[in-house]
DNA sequence: CCGATATGAATTGTATACAATTTTAACACT
DNA sequence: AGTGTTAAAATTGTATACAATTCATATCGG
């Protein structure tokens, strides 16, 4: 099961029930089982789910804030649209952003989240020897994850975090191909070096070759 | 008189009562009136603002989805400290975000979204000229919001108008002295002008130097 | 037959009551 | 006196009940 922790604004709330459940209705939104404008009844979700109004409400609004669901005052929550260009949207903020997260993160990160960052990096490289392809996708989240958050910029880091999201389930097979992963590797590493050398303009430069890549791949 | 509906930070939620119950909230967060780290007793806001638990819950949610506000599971709620760093951040992914929301909503911008545009800029003409700061302010917001929307980018929208309101509300004094007026407004005019000449690298560049010129204001 | 209005049903917003968890404090023991 | 345990109080999480708004349908008038 992928860990959906960042669905929830604050990371430390891990009340395991309401998680799971808005887990599912995001994913019932992003794989079009549930279609966009579509209404979500309160009713229909309580039975579904068994739980009273009281919680499903609180996670009405939690995907609300997320983006996949739009609340109506007295009318109700229906389904966020998310067009194709939307994704490239996506795509193309994540471009924007990411270049300037990792300058930040070059300055601010901390001896323990730098040895955090260089474990991850060993995996990336081990998985990617190894060419298991599961682990990889999660490694390869988690690294981009700590650089977020050493950005220490709580709000770049959850918008990013959104976008990674949103991307990932929008695009339902989101696996590089096998041969794609070196490639991928290097991107990487040419990131992590910056980090180890401090160079927040090669950091920079790294970060948005990256993400144009990876644009690019999706295509 | 002209609407100024788009002040509120989503247009569609138009509950008064929690409305400005939330903005109470947050201002006395941004301001230090509740300190960070502190506990916010739901009891306490419940008295304060004569509501039950169940709206103060969900406006409590709804702070922490713009990160004023931490809820640890069955601990409750606590102020997220915002220290001066944070706010420069904020100032700069204005400066990294607004150029591109301009762009797209340069190439995106539909006629009624336009003649909206036209109307604001006609009445911070007016305002600029009569030096009506009060007005000056709300407008400066509506017509920002109009672009922000107009990018038709909902995501960028949202995040917009958080920094917008963050910026807001931790400045405590945001009003530009009145001799910045006639400033400004060239700013915007420049802006403006790149939409109707549909030149989005104008455009940009404009909002490029309106995103960085306030930011220097406010030192 | 079509449209507008009005009334009833359904749904959302709010308040209150109950359950579970956490915090506080008292008490016993070393 | 200090520490660990335990029980009571307070606070959060959930369920239910009531109020207000919206939606649907039926009836009346043209």
């Amino acid at each position: 099961m992928i860990d959906l922790d960042f669905l929830s604004n604050d990371y430390q709330d891990n009340r395991p029930v309401a998680q799971k459940v808005a887990e599912s209705i995001a994913i019932d939104i992003l794989t079009g089982t549930l279609r966009p404008g579509q209404r979500i009844s309160e009713r229909v979700l309580c039975d579904k789910y068994a739980l009273s109004r009281t919680p499903i409400r609180e996670i009405l609004n939690q995907l609300s804030s997320t983006g996949l669901v739009t609340l109506i005052p007295n009318r109700g929550a229906f389904v966020t649209g998310i067009t194709e260009r939307d994704i490239d949207d996506y795509f193309y903020m994540k471009n924007l952003l990411y270049p300037q997260c990792v300058k930040w993160a070059i300055e601010r990160i901390t001896a323990e989240e730098m040895s955090a960052l260089e474990e991850t990096f060993a995996f990336m490289e081990f998985y990617t020897a190894t060419e298991d392809l599961e682990k990889m996708k999660k490694i390869n989240h988690g690294f981009e994850a700590i650089i977020y958050n050493a950005s220490h910029n709580p709000e770049l880091e959850r918008t990013l975090l959104r976008y990674d999201f949103l991307i990932l389930y929008a695009n339902k097979d989101i696996g590089y191909p096998l041969n794609y992963l070196p490639t991928v590797l290097e991107e990487h590493r040419a990131i992590f070096r910056a980090f180890q050398e401090k160079n927040t303009d090669a950091g920079a430069e790294a970060a948005q070759i990256h993400a144009y890549k990876s644009m690019m791949r999706r295509k």
